[in-house]
DNA sequence: GCTTTTAGGTCAGCCATGTTGACGCGGTTG
DNA sequence: CAACCGCGTCAACATGGCTGACCTAAAAGC
C-alpha cells in the first residue's frame, strides 16, 4: 500500500516535472524574443529577419544552402527576408571564390550594428539567468539543453569544428 | 599582459556561452514544437490550437481571459482557434455559476486524447533530456530556465498556488 | 434602479512568414 | 557537352498574429 502510494506520487511527479519543463520552454522562448521583435516592428523587419542576420553574423561567409540547412525553411521564405537584408545594405553578397555560384553572405558595418541592436537584450537575459543560477546550474541547463535537440543539432555543439567547417566552401 | 589575455580569453567564453545559450535556445524549441506540428497538419489544426488545447488541459475550467492572459495573444486570434476547437468536440463550455458572463473550459474525451496524443513526443523528448542529463542537470536547467523569464511568468510557477487559484472564480 | 464596467463574441481587413510548384540562368562536373 | 547544382524568382496559398469597430448579456457601482 505504502508502495503503491509512493509509486503513484512519484508517476505525479514525474508528469508535474514533464509540464514543468515544457512550460518553461514556452514561456522562456516567448520572452525571450519579445523585445527584439519589438526593436524589428519599428523598422519594418520581422523576427525571420533577426534570425538571418544573426546567424549570418555568427557564421560570415555562409552560403546561402547553408544557411538554409541551419534555418530549415524552404529557400523562397529565406529568399524574402534576405532579399531586403542585401538591397537595404545590412548583408553583403559576394561571389564565391572557389564556386562562383555561391554567394557568401556577410554583415555590413550597418548589419553589425544592427545585430548587436538586437542581441543586446537577449545576451542580457540569458547572463542576468547564468549569474542568477551560478556555473554548476549553467552545466545543467546545457546538459538537458543538448539532450532535447536531435543529433543533428547537437552536432553543431559538440564539435571542435562545427558541421560547416567540414564542409568544402 | 597575462592579466590582460585572461580578461580577453574570458569576455570571448561569455560571448561563446551566451550565443550558446541563445541557439540552444532557438534549436530546441523548434524541435520541440516540429512532431506536435505534423500531427496537428495532418487534423487541419496548428500549432495555436496546441496552445489552447494544452493549457485548457492544464487548468480545467480556465475561463476566456485567463487562457488570453497566458498566452498573451489577442481574443480574436484565440477566438478563431477555440472557436474551432469548440465545434468540432474538443472544447466543453459551460456558463459559470458564480459569473455567469464566463465560459469555463475544459477538455472533452476526445480533446483529453489529442492532448495526450499531442504533448506524448514532447513529454518523451524531456523525459529523454532529464534522464539522460540526470537530477542535478535538471535542477540546473529549471534554475537557469526560471532566470530567463519576467516576474510574472516566473510567478506561474514558484508558488504553491498558482495565480489563477488567487483569482476569484 | 439606472449606469457603467466587464466577459465574451464577431466581422472585416491587414501583415509576416511559412508552404508548394514551376521555371530560368549560369556555373560545375563527370 | 549533358547533367546537375546553387541560387533566384513568380504565383498562389495557409496560418496565426494584429487593429478597429461593434454587439450582447451579466455584474457591479452609485
Amino acid at each position: 500500500m505504502a508502495d503503491l502510494k509512493a509509486g503513484v506520487n512519484q508517476l505525479f511527479l514525474r508528469e508535474e516535472e514533464l509540464r514543468t519543463g515544457m512550460e518553461l520552454l514556452f514561456y522562456a522562448y516567448r520572452e525571450f524574443t519579445a523585445e527584439p521583435d519589438e526593436i524589428l516592428a519599428e523598422i519594418g523587419f520581422g523576427r525571420a529577419h533577426h534570425r538571418v542576420i544573426y546567424f549570418v553574423g555568427r557564421y560570415p561567409k555562409i552560403t546561402v544552402s547553408e544557411l538554409l540547412a541551419i534555418l530549415k525553411i524552404t529557400k523562397q521564405s529565406l529568399s524574402r527576408v534576405l532579399g531586403e537584408l542585401v538591397r537595404q545594405g545590412f548583408i553583403d553578397q559576394q561571389t564565391g571564390a572557389r564556386d562562383r555560384r555561391q554567394r557568401l553572405l556577410e554583415l555590413t558595418g550597418k548589419g553589425v550594428e544592427l545585430e548587436r541592436q538586437l542581441s543586446e537584450t537577449q545576451r542580457q537575459r540569458i547572463a542576468r539567468a547564468y549569474r542568477m543560477a551560478g556555473a554548476e546550474a549553467v552545466e545543467g541547463f546545457r546538459k538537458v539543453m543538448m539532450g532535447m535537440l536531435d543529433d543533428e543539432d547537437r552536432a553543431k555543439f559538440t564539435p571542435p569544428a562545427p558541421a560547416r567547417l567540414a564542409t568544402k566552401r
